[in-house]
RNA sequence: GCGCCCGUAGCUCAGCUGGAUAGAGCGUCCGCCUCCGAAGCGGAAGGUCGCAAGUUCGAAUCUUGCCGGGCGCACCA
């Protein structure tokens, strides 16, 4: 609703300059005031002017404001500080118009996105870092949908490259099992797979520098050896990495379900290689000009892109700082892999995957079937890829490689696919040293003073993605088990879960994007302030009014809407009220800023402020002893706009709210 | 050496396209459950917005330089 008043405002405001001083001004900022007595819109444009037109700002300040009249849905205007225009909504048509429920209508035309997230190696379990990514991932596609867009969503498989090669040097050579062997071992294990190649990992990357420097190149050997079998294909050993790999990947989907994360497809990296889509795209980077064979210096034989942020040099000379795309061995590197792969995603490859159904999620997830890339596929299958745009979220320290991509389709003349993909970069998730302490890992003397230190899979330092989702649900049971004892057992399990994933998600939204996030329990098991509880917290508040009130929210803002409510929005109390419609009236524009800046934390701290400002309404005003009918009204509908906006803007961040807790 | 990111209250972080007295949570201290749920609320203390110039009517925000920290700059993925 704010949004829709802005641009009648915007309007007003142009039709205003162009009457008085025959401007066209195309863009001019609209602040929100800072405090309420300033109304619900600032417009700075009166000083922007003052040069231009050789006027005292507050005098073109007082022209605008006589020249705008009235405007619909505003009750005034006035002149402030050296030359602000301050705008009042009209609070009561405000509150019919959000009352009555009014979808905000925002022009755009819907596009097929693509987000690809989680792409966690599948060679260990899934740690905190992983949940970044994927719960990132996961809020910007509710984003994307809640504002309208068809996403699809992707979770690519790095089977074939080293890190599944080393859990399979660990399985054959460490514990010098066959691919008969490993079945009995998969059969025979103590703990999940993923947890037990956790460790295998890091003791395999450890056996490579443990030995005698002879034994060690034979061991770094054996890896890439390794490495070229799995890429092959059709051998015992990569039929142990397509056994392990495959189940460690359902691993990771299972310990996302937790958190109510669901993937459309996993294009795996064997496929990328086994259906030539390289040798597609290669032909394309070779007419496009975008590669092109080194004949001198360090990369003499190999085919070579400019690297993006780079000058380049010019026709004739050596490009040192060029980016290998194609080895002098005939090799393709990874970023000439993942070329072939976007030109894919944008349907510009012309080669598709086969598929097949690989994950069935719960009836109750609303999502299906995860698909998974296959060489041939079943004939009936969904339509993947061909997207218009493109959100890749990777962590920061992959922005050159991104930026490669990037700059080789825009070499092959796709510069609007290229400007429409995104690298949805953030920054790690790392352990305080408190935290790594705490965990019994031995932390060196330089790293304690730290602020953070990086976790390692190879190390096998981190905190597993499991461990910690099951110590928050232990932590939230142990509370809901305290205040909620008349519950059953199966509500409690589920108020728990809520809440614990409510914490969880919260806690890694909260921060922006390019935010190092320095990990510890402490913080992440925290249910007080600014939390994932407190907002579940003050939806059970509402729900508690109205089981008591005995009327529903939809039912309550139905009425709201038939009746005259303006003297119930002015002075003080009016203030307190008409804040939390306010509040609620900006949802659609803080959706359109997370859209646009891809920034989640946006929307994570409107839900907070939300949640505050409905626990100053619910302290000043006692709804439920409220006498005088219309007021009362007026109340509950105001807990029924908290409630519904929170609700909604919660479930965007994968946020349910229990019925109690 | 080059590129990207960061430096805001004791701690952890917000601060949208430059704008009105720089905010929140945690922590500390003092209060509030015989009135709708205290996972809550109120109050207090706490800041040269790393430093210095510049642009501007106006800078935490833009530009440049410096200081301090992080991450990238493979014929690894």
């Amino acid at each position: 609703m704010y949004l829709q008043a802005q641009q009648t405002l915007a309007a007003a405001l142009q039709a205003t300059l162009r009457t008085l001083y025959n401007l066209d001004l195309a863009q001019f900022a609209i602040e929100q005031p800072p405090e309420m007595r300033f109304g619900e819109y600032a417009l700075p444009v009166a000083l922007k002017l003052a040069k231009e037109l050789r006027k005292a700002p507050r005098k073109i300040a007082e022209e605008i404001v006589a020249g705008l009249g009235t405007v619909p849905g505003f009750a005034g205007f006035e002149v402030a500080g050296a030359g602000y225009i301050n705008a009042r909504l009209d609070r009561s048509a405000a509150v019919r118009i959000l009352a009555e429920g009014t979808p905000e209508l925002i022009e755009r035309t819907p596009q097929h996105a693509l987000v690809e997230h989680t792409s966690i190696n599948p060679n260990k379990a899934a740690h905190v870092g992983h949940l970044r990514n994927a719960i990132l991932g996961d809020t910007f596609v509710r984003l994307l949908r809640a504002t309208g867009d068809q996403v699809s969503v992707q979770n690519y498989i790095d089977n074939t490259g080293v890190q599944v090669a080393d859990i399979v040097v660990g399985l054959e050579h460490l514990l010098g099992l066959s691919l008969g062997d490993v079945e009995q071992w998969i059969a025979g294990l103590a703990e999940r797979i993923d947890f037990a190649c956790w460790d295998l990992y890091a003791r395999t990357s450890q056996w490579y520098t443990a030995g005698s420097p002879e034994e060690n190149a034979a061991r770094k050997q054996l890896r890439l050896d390794t490495l070229h079998r799995l890429e092959q294909g059709n051998n015992p050993t990569a039929a142990i990495a397509e056994r392990v790999a495959t189940l460690i990947v359902r691993r990771h989907l299972e310990t996302m379900l937790r958190l109510g994360i669901t993937y459309d497809l996993l294009p795996r990296e064997s496929e990328i290689l086994h259906l030539h889509f390289w040798d597609a795209a290669f032909v394309q980077l070779k007419e496009t000009g975008v590669l092109r064979l080194e004949t001198a210096g360090k990369n003499t034989g190999c085919w070579i892109m400019r690297r993006a942020n780079t000058e380049g040099v010019a026709e004739g000379e050596t490009d040192e700082e060029a980016k290998v795309i194609v080895r002098s061995n005939g090799t393709v590197t990874y970023v000439g892999k993942d070329i072939a792969y976007h030109l894919w995603k944008f349907g510009l490859l012309g080669k598709d995957f086969g598929y097949n159904p690989f994950f069935r999620y719960p009836s109750d997830s609303g999502h299906p079937t995860c698909w998974i890339t296959a060489e041939h596929g079943e004939a009936e299958h969904p339509h993947f890829g061909g997207a218009d745009a493109i959100y890749n979220v990777i962590d920061s320290r992959q922005s050159d490689p991104q930026s490669n991509v990037i700059e080789a389709l825009r070499g092959m003349g796709f510069a609007a696919q290229a400007e429409r993909y995104t690298h949805f970069s953030y920054e790690m998730v790392a352990l305080t040293p408190r935290c790594a302490l705490e965990l019994g890992y031995e932390v060196a003397e330089a790293d304690r003073a730290r602020a953070y230190i990086e976790v390692s899979g190879r190390k096998g330092f981190g905190v597993k993605a499991d461990d910690l989702i099951d110590r928050l649900v232990a932590a939230t049971r142990a509370e809901v088990d305290e205040r909620n004892p008349e519950l059953s057992e199966v509500n409690r399990a589920q108020t728990a879960q809520q809440i614990a994933v409510g914490a969880l998600r919260y806690f890694m939204l909260k921060f922006t994007r390019n935010t190092v996030i320095a990990f510890d329990f402490k913080d992440a098991l925290s249910f007080e302030g600014e939390t994932g509880p407190y907002q579940q917290y003050a939806v059970v508040r509402t729900r508690s009014i109205f089981r008591k009130a005995n009327a529903s929210p939809a039912a309550v803002l139905a009425e709201a809407a038939t009746l005259d409510l303006a003297a119930h929005l002015d002075g003080e109390a009016g203030d307190s009220i008409w804040q939390v419609w306010l509040r609620a009236a900006k949802t659609g524009l803080v959706l359109e800023q997370c859209r646009d800046t891809a920034e989640p934390a946006h929307l994570a701290r409107h839900c907070f402020l939300l949640a505050q400002e409905f626990s100053a309404f619910y302290r000043k005003h006692h709804i439920l002893t409220e006498e005088d009918p219309a007021r009362k009204t007026l109340l509950l509908a105001t807990a029924a706009i908290a409630e519904q906006a929170l609700v909604r803007s919660l479930a965007i961040l994968g946020i349910e709210a229990p019925a109690v807790m």
